[in-house]
DNA sequence: GCAGTGACGGATA
DNA sequence: GTATCCGCCACTG
């Protein structure tokens, strides 16, 4: 499906630019991209991305911090181990002190 | 070509 | 604080 993967490259390429321990949100990643209004748009990125083992799809979550994606993964549960393997707390679907580990693109970038 | 749907978010009640 | 609605763009049937 190499087609036109302009939206979904620059989704793949922040996400993967997101450092160990840190989460952010589809919205995020949609407004850096200058299409907030298309978070969805970052949704189906992450589902083409799922086929890409080089992005960390874990790391990207909804703007309530809540694992909406780990059904997608492999096992429900790959995605709040590797969160946890990183250092980033989950309970109940959910990041613990989300805030504290939350990376914003717009501004670790500084576009 | 039309309708439904989706790893979301913001606004409104 | 929660509940509901709408918009947004791409893909599938």
């Amino acid at each position: 499906m190499e087609k036109n993967i302009d939206f979904f490259e620059q989704v793949w390429d922040v996400v993967q630019l997101i450092p160990a321990g840190r989460v952010t949100s589809y919205g995020v990643i949609a407004t850096y991209l200058g299409a907030k209004r298309s978070s969805r748009m970052v949704g189906w990125a992450m589902n083409a991305a799922h086929k890409y083992p080089d992005i960390p799809a874990h790391r990207v979550v909804n703007r309530n911090g809540l694992l909406s994606g780990k059904m997608h993964f492999s096992t429900p549960t790959l995605m709040e181990e590797k969160l946890s393997q990183e250092g980033i707390e989950v309970k109940d679907d959910q990041i613990l002190d989300f805030k504290n580990h939350f990376w914003d693109p717009t501004i670790e970038l500084e576009i």
